[in-house]
DNA sequence: CTGCTCCTATACGGTTGCGTATATCTCCGA
DNA sequence: TCGGAGATATACGCAACCGTATAGGAGCAG
């Protein structure tokens, strides 16, 4: 038999690239073959078209992002404070999957599976975050706003364009920090 | 001489629709002349060509959005909570503003001549809140502390899916705006 | 070495979109 | 009422992209 020079994973690692760098929109079959150095010719042994690409591509990006990292919080063990640190950095300084995760946020705004599958996603990582927020805040209602407050800074950040007056943003984001978490 | 039945705004407010629709992607000339009935054959007397058209979209998004807004809430007065309010509303809770806002958002995340037209707007909006914020908080960075929060807040959440644990999430912000506002 | 089986390249028709060129229509002024 | 100017429709060539059909090639089994 024959021998894969282009598995199905490298359509959906291109694929993913594409998307983080541009959008869904960019994600074109021809487009990828050109980046991977092949023709189309291989990519519909694989997927049944265009749309079975994206749809694998979420599904790989759900497992990276919060199954993976959950998984690995978990094993690593810690106070929650520590495992929600974790967390945030698996997934927020990852220079793989934070372009892909705030690509999917717009995304999702238009495309009602892919909201939904972001739904799944953005709860599992709340739980963290109340979580984490419970362990000092005792009032429900006010760990569940902190922990929006501490979730909305985490993603709007990268959506803002605001200078600080001298500050740097990392600066202003650690004293937010501060407010949230003390 | 011919009377113009499609002036140069129609094709302007025609492209903000689906800018806000579709993000930028889906601003093409052809379509957008479709969905005024009529054929592209008028566009290239008003724009050179289509990237001329995103340009004027991006120009009066900015007018409306920030010169508009800012000087009605000056004309209205009111103390600086009171007008940073007005300006949150009518850019915020706007039907027409705020998915053109989200989606030259992300926009900005590729395209650096929109990322420099974003921080200008931004940059604008923050001086209200750093305003408002200034009015019961005496530390300078904290107050930018917050007002990042407060604008991140207003961003970010219209990029969250997550739920509330049986609240809505008009009550988490609620809550939310008494923590950093308070 | 041979033949079979995958994988990939190539080729095709169809669609959508860009920007240009040209024809047509409509309204206004003389 | 007629002519012309400006706006729009129509038609064109080109490019990117989709999905399909088919041919070529590489590797393993026998």
């Amino acid at each position: 038999m024959g021998v894969a020079r282009t598995p199905r994973e490298s359509w959906v690692e291109a694929g993913l690239r594409a998307l983080a760098a541009g959008g869904p929109d960019t994600v074109r079959v021809e487009a990828l073959a050109k980046s991977l150095g092949v023709t189309k010719g291989g990519f519909y042994g694989y997927f049944a078209d265009r749309e079975a690409l994206l749809e694998t591509m979420l599904e790989l990006w759900e497992r990276e992002s919060v199954d993976d990292v959950l998984a690995q919080v978990e094993r690593e063990g810690g106070d929650p404070r520590t495992r929600a640190h974790r967390a945030g950095v698996l997934t927020f300084s990852n220079d793989r999957l934070l372009p892909i995760d705030l690509a999917i946020r717009d995304w999702a705004r238009r495309d009602p599976a892919v909201a939904e599958r972001l739904r799944r996603v953005d709860n599992r990582r709340m739980a963290l975050l109340r979580e984490m927020i419970g362990t000092f805040c005792a009032d429900p209602d006010e760990v569940e706003a902190r922990s929006l407050l501490a979730f909305c800074v985490a993603i709007g950040e990268h959506f803002l364009a605001a200078d600080h007056q001298g500050r740097s943003r990392a600066e202003v984001l650690s004293r937010a920090a501060d407010l949230l978490l003390a």
